[in-house]
DNA sequence: AAGTGGTCTAGACCACGTT
DNA sequence: ACGTGGTCTAGACCACTTT
């Protein structure tokens, strides 16, 4: 017989599957209860060994997304909280949360060839392009941060046929893209600007900056600039020293 | 042939192994940077099969206890990888890392009866002291951050007889006392008053605030008020969807 | 009673880094 | 070149839960 293996593509099978499972929960296509397909199943579909998508199945019950009972079988789980500072938080839900009206506006889209400064921001090649966003975000119509954002459309093509003049890019992103790293920088400096102008704040009021980039499997997605008028906005952190 | 499985205890063989292995490496028995025996080894070491030892390796490395490379081995790696914002940072230490002198001053330290504000950021009982004090850090001779402290002397009373002139209180408290939760509030706002005086800051400047609690099983061990000017200091975090 | 997940095996090929 | 980890297979037995 053939043991093909993961002679085709330099990605492992069990992580491509992992990724296509993940796409679908994340993305809402299988909602929380919904009953993924059994092992025999998915042995079907992927013609692989049981061995393979029981480790798929594993992994993501370790990582909280499913809950596997006997018998029964597998269910996609509710999200999990996590502290805040390690979040990708979804800011229309967190306004939202808040009890206040949550407002969104794009200010700018374009799709460029990436510069050097883009390139600094979100590592990839030298010719690729690069989607670039700016918009604002509102609770209860004040400007609570102002987003500015690069996605890489090698890795989320989808993008470019998405409409962002009403879906806020993290929200998203968020729902759309599985990431398996993330950094985020936390940065005070003061209002300058385009910035203050559309955060409607003077000159010199102090922002909360939050500078996050998150890969998948090393491939850069996104790189994102979140800037939150000093006063509306804290990040909490609760931790134990085993983390 | 006879295939025992899991038959004897209900416990399962990868995790009797990677308890063993853990508690190998959390004792300290398998210091950082120590190989650890190959897959090889450890299939005869526990007679079992390849696969059993790799998940949990697999495991492990995942975990961040371990670091596996192609023909070398696994090796326990180094500090538990925890992102910045979830470290206590001895500032001393993040200093020198830097290759700057650090510099330290105590501006004060009062013990007196909890006030209402003291008894709000640290809580402590009605009538109880605590130790209060505030005091700078610098880089090269920059200051680099205010710190303001809150102690409970009935969580740690060792500290009313330590000199705090020489030591700073952060420093001697990260190596004398074990803590089990933390929380952070990270805040941006700007420069005002003392601060910005002692912070040789023109007010307004902006500021990354991080507030600090610690318990030890409940019981708040102290609270921290530490500013830094904003262009001096940036916090990372680095994290993946599973935490 | 039946079917699911939980665990385990004894092989195998491959990629890759160290030598 | 060699040996390690990385991945995969095609089976197997078992425990448990739901029907």
């Amino acid at each position: 017989m053939s043991i093909e293996q993961k002679s085709a593509g330099t990605v492992a099978l069990y992580q491509r599957i992992r990724t296509d499972l993940e796409t679908r929960i994340l993305s809402g296509e299988w909602p929380p209860g919904y009953r993924v397909p059994f092992e025999h199943e998915l042995m079907q579909s992927y013609s692989c060994s049981r061995m393979t998508v029981n480790k798929v199945l594993s992994a993501l019950a370790a990582a909280g997304l499913v809950v596997r009972r006997r018998r029964a079988g597998s269910f996609v789980s509710r999200p999990r909280a996590q502290s805040a500072v390690l979040q990708i938080p979804d800011l229309k839900a967190e306004v939202e949360k808040r009890g206040e009206r949550y407002g969104y506006q794009l200010l700018k889209l374009t799709k460029r060839i990436a510069t050097a400064n883009d390139r600094a921001r979100l590592a990839v090649g030298a010719r690729e392009s690069v989607l670039a966003l700016r918009c604002r975000h509102d609770a209860d119509g004040e400007p609570f941060a102002i987003e500015d954002r690069l996605i890489n459309p090698q890795a989320v093509p989808v993008a470019l046929q998405q409409d962002f003049s009403v879906i806020p890019p993290n929200t998203w992103l968020v729902g759309q893209v599985p990431w398996t790293e993330a950094e985020h920088r936390i940065i005070a400096c003061n209002a300058a600007g385009a910035d203050a102008a559309e955060l409607k704040l003077d000159e010199g009021t102090a922002c909360l900056v939050i500078e996050r980039k998150t890969w998948r499997n090393g491939e850069p997605i996104t790189a994102v600039r979140l800037t939150h008028p000093g006063h509306l906005y804290n990040l909490i952190a609760r931790f134990t020293p085993t983390g």
